[in-house]
DNA sequence: CCTATCTGTCTACGGGGTAGACAGAACCGT
DNA sequence: ACGGTTCTGTCTACCCCGTAGACAGATAGG
């Protein structure tokens, strides 16, 4: 399931695996090696994808400990001589679920073009498991996770952008590809739902589209500006279009370059990258 | 609870109400007023706020059907006379916590003025009540909701966008105050653990912070761009400031100004706001 | 070989959401 | 006024969930 090239295999970094707070520690997979008791039989990496492709076929909802437990074989409590509890799994998942960021554009690649490509990966990967978005609530701290930071990090190197601000850039990209995720995550939910009420019966609450919905609640008085929107058919979507993903990117893109134009102008441009 | 003017009453369309999905009935309380039985003891509102109490002291994740009913002093299947589920209740606490939009600005208000001033308004109240972002999956289609579609929608009045266009925009702004207003919930999630496990002991292991974090993990080898970062103090945050949520929202505005200015530029400015 | 250690299992507990049956209150038409 | 209807709140019961604790067996170190 890994998207590209892993960075290294693990345990080039020999101290500070010691400090590592636990879940942390299972996150990165770092064990002391020698054992004592019977050999295990499970790996976290066999849970997470078990885990992984039961919320992708019948979404988050549907992760129990008890259900990923058995699709593995084993009873309930087994899988706690892996993990601490449900928290730590859903935090593996989400990590192992991004995978790896795409390999890095060469050197010299114009900005909006190397961040385009990573905003794009990223939301593909949310695409293929929407429910990614929903699994943590804490930052991202998984090797993969840090990867993706880095990748937006690098992104930005030819920019004339303090560290500070490029920090910012990639947060507030990686935030909003965040909910780009919970929209895929609601679109598949519906899906789901309608799957499983009979393919094509609007009877179910939610599931008529929004122009409808907007269509039945405001009226012009109260929301003359939305009756408008939804008269001028600004909310009807395509039902073939999957979703159109572009329009916050690329504002947010556009800030970014009106924000690189605004530091180049203050810093004059220098050929290499600024140091400290 | 409600921050400002609500817009109507809520009876003052007669046909609609018809043909609403039983859900969004609820969430507009339209119900056929002659009754028969006994006269019910509670009120959706009453339920809606025992319910944001109960989530805005303890979290999201303590609301429970129980808990809201004990608080009201009823039993927890009393409740289900007036929601069909807890999703149900969910979406009408998301409703009713978000509140009523600020008044709109006066006509011929700089479109910037107006809509950073409807997002700071959005945020604040995710703000005082963090846990919106999480109780409800679908899109939002309340009537305080609607009321911020109308706000947004309204402030982009003077613009020489075309109506696909602006409500492509107030899309974008939305989902971006979602997220971070998911970001305010974690740190709200993160601050009750805190509180709960002895005031400031960082033995628990997300509450360290991020820097601290990076460095354990980060090495220069895989992650050069992040161990920069992190030593130009990038990842240092005051913990005075609570959360610097502007960064993110001027560069949206500021790619929103680039689409204006585009669009004036295609479409010479007329005096008055277009038709049809 | 003994013993400390680690694994998987079993049992059990508290809590959650919600279906169904029931008693009583309030209103309707007569 | 009255019987029937309808709606309310309660009670009971069911199944699922997360997880603590005790236990049997496997494994490796001394």
């Amino acid at each position: 399931m890994a998207t590209h090239d892993p960075p290294a295999p693990v345990d080039s970094e020999p101290d500070t695996t010691a400090e590592l707070p636990r879940e942390l520690a299972v996150l990165w997979r770092s064990q002391a090696p020698g054992r004592r008791g019977p050999r295990p039989g499970l790996t976290l990496d066999r849970i997470a994808d078990a885990a992984i492709a039961l919320a992708d076929a019948e979404g988050l909802a549907a992760v129990s400990m008890a259900r990923v437990a058995a699709a593995l074989g084993v009873t309930t409590m087994a899988l706690y001589r892996y993990v601490s509890s449900k928290d730590e799994l859903l935090a593996v998942m989400a990590d192992v679920a991004v995978g790896w960021p795409p390999p890095p554009h060469a050197a010299g690649t114009e900005w909006r073009v190397a961040l385009e490509g990573w905003a794009h990966a990223q939301i593909a990967a949310l695409t293929a498991h929407p429910w990614i978005t929903r699994a943590t609530a804490s930052p991202p701290l998984g090797p993969h996770s840090l990867a993706w930071l880095e990748a937006g990090l690098r992104a930005l190197d030819d920019t004339p952008l303090d560290p500070g601000t490029r920090t910012s850039v990639v947060g507030a990209l990686s935030l909003h590809m965040l909910s780009e995720g919970q929209v895929l995550a609601a679109i598949a939910d519906q899906e789901r739902a309608q799957e499983r009420t009979g393919s094509r019966a609007p009877e179910h609450p939610a599931l008529v589209d929004y122009a409808t919905l907007l269509r039945l609640l405001a009226d012009a008085d109260d929301h003359p500006h939305v009756v408008a929107a939804v008269a001028s058919g600004a909310f009807d979507d395509d039902p073939d279009e999957p979703y159109d993903t572009s329009i916050g990117l690329d504002l947010l893109l556009d800030g970014i370059a009106a924000l690189i134009d605004r530091a180049a102008a203050q810093r004059p441009p220098q050929d290499g990258r600024g140091d400290a």
